[in-house]
DNA sequence: ATAATAGTTGAACAGTTATTCATTTGTTGT
DNA sequence: ACAACAAATGAATAACTGTTCAACTATTAT
């Protein structure tokens, strides 16, 4: 039996007892709140925007976005855990790529909203 | 003259300086970064799934989460800001249902990405 | 070898955020 | 008028997050 959180009774119990087995796992949701959290941030965005005009090293993404080479970098540690950039080293550089084409169309479902 | 708080010179100045012009304004980033941000939490992102299935008063809402009515109704009050959701009283209980069709598409753009 | 450069990393700090708790507002029924 | 209930709210707390700074690794050039 799960613990009850909740402080009061549903006023429409059926409804919520026909919509509980629709939600989706746990899991799942964790991930896609994990997604849009990566996203939920301004210097992620232009780090993604920018990698989406062409593949770039630290450095050059550093003076696009006006930043440290440090700020930089923690940040697109984030975008390669969430495995939206991959990295390649190349010398003293290391280029780093967009990883999915998925990014762009999310972008503009979201413009849709906020363009409205 | 915008102040440098980059800490490097450009590797490759010209790629940046060609780059440069494409980068949308920062509003519109912000903009887009706000509306990541709301999505980037797991209450709400349950919020949303479930109000996709059915409009709800936010006594059944918290019971079909497990979350008290308070911790539901400072979420929903975020969604409302953010224009996700509006709400709609009818005597002592108040409906909030979906305001944005968009936001499904951008569920299913962000899945994409998640289960690739 | 040494110096210079590109990038990464960890700690620290300030700012933000989600939930809890107690209180308040508004509506219905008696 | 009063009790009961739904929802909203504000303050408080704990947890998290982004940037800075200093230190470090790795690569290249002299």
């Amino acid at each position: 039996m799960e613990n009850k959180k909740s402080d009061c009774d549903a006023v429409n119990q059926e409804l919520v007892e026909k919509i509980k087995p629709n939600m989706p796992d746990m899991n799942l949701l964790y991930e896609l709140s994990d997604f849009f959290k990566v996203m939920g941030d301004s210097t992620r965005i232009q780090l993604l925007w920018a990698l989406e005009e062409s593949e770039m090293c630290v450095g050059d993404l550093a003076v696009l976005l006006n930043m440290t080479k440090s700020a930089v970098s923690h940040q697109l540690k984030v975008l390669r855990a969430a495995k939206l950039v991959r990295a390649k080293k190349s010398g003293k550089n290391v280029y780093y790529a967009l990883n999915d084409h998925h990014v762009k169309t999310v972008f503009d479902k979201a413009l849709e909203h906020i363009c409205e």
